[in-house]
DNA sequence: ACCGAATAGTAGGACATCCGACTATTGGGC
DNA sequence: GCCCAATAGTCGGATGTCCTACTATTCGGT
């Protein structure tokens, strides 16, 4: 979380003079880039401190959202990796101290022996509906920015996604649609 | 970098889906989270691949950018934690490794026998001067989106910033103003 | 039926980041 | 002048993430 102090100045206002006094390009991009990666720490530390009670980290507990919204609790070590975009190494390590701390169970895939199933305890499903209430509490970190404001930002968002090959059907014109 | 391939659903989507048939509340702040993280993802992805050819990550090159922007070259280490916006011990992590690769040196500081200076080498400097060319290369890893709508994300983000007590004076109307 | 390619999971290693603790130095108040 | 709080940097430990390499298993094509 490091700061959540207002800084003397505006670092990415100053990154964009330091960088047009240099006369660089892509100055535009860069501030994004910049402001991205800011707002990601910002949202992040939030919602980890929001977690820290539960002992849980943002990374365990969307393994733990996953799983709670599969059939049965349960799902094959691979697919969480596809659908939480995150290497299967990763996954190893999220699985390991979510087991390690009695929310989730290890079993064999019943159909194909290579497999491994993450299966949802009953302690898991308890934890991830009370840190659900608690980021709900503090709106996922998004302070008091209203939602007309944040669809706007997820609009913006979904193109950035889109650019890298994300399918955003479902998010690209949310911003005010019934969707 | 994990995944960079089209997914075969919008994942935010689905769990903006997942979320309602559950009848959870904030989904629209839980959506904006969730694409906060995964634009961070994909934009840092690409960034570090960029820089993969210079042996650099994105967290080294701020400091170098940083103190190529430094009077002398040179910064007090604390001062680079305060302006990077990370913990003490992260700046050492960081420079350790600069100067592992020789383009980062450390010298105590002329007044306060305390601080140490992490001062650019030649290399260092040269590192930097080619890593931002590589990095307008790919514009950030912003892909193709136009600079008049990354002025939007970056007005959005600056609510984001801005509700962690950011100072975002000189990014908050940027949209299209003379700034 | 059998062999090589693809897939699932893990081990080991590199980084980045945080936190708490510890040492050295500076500085302010009495 | 002196002592204690504040500041600067580092060390050790925990997490999360990636990559490469390795084992086990499955599957497709001949």
């Amino acid at each position: 979380m490091a700061k959540d102090q207002t800084s003397d100045m505006d670092l990415v206002a100053e990154a964009r003079r330091n960088w047009e006094s240099a006369d660089l390009g892509e100055v535009t991009a860069m501030v994004s880039a910049t402001s991205l990666a800011r707002a990601h720490q910002i949202v992040l530390g939030r919602i980890n401190q929001a977690l820290t009670p539960f002992s849980l980290t943002f990374s365990r507990y969307e393994a733990l959202a996953l799983l709670s919204f599969a059939r049965g609790g349960a799902m094959a070590m691979a697919r969480m990796g596809e659908r939480l975009q995150v290497h299967p190494t990763s996954v190893t390590s999220t699985i390991d101290r979510l087991e390690r701390d009695g929310l989730v169970k290890r079993s064999p895939h019943p159909d194909d022996r290579r497999a491994t199933l993450a299966m949802l305890t009953p302690a898991g499903r308890t934890i991830h509906a009370k840190a659900t209430a608690a980021l709900e509490d503090i709106r996922w970190g998004m302070g008091e920015i209203p939602d007309a404001q944040l669809d706007d930002l997820n609009h913006n968002l979904a193109y950035v996604r889109e650019s890298a090959g994300d399918n955003v059907s479902g998010s690209i014109r949310t911003t005010k649609g019934t969707q």
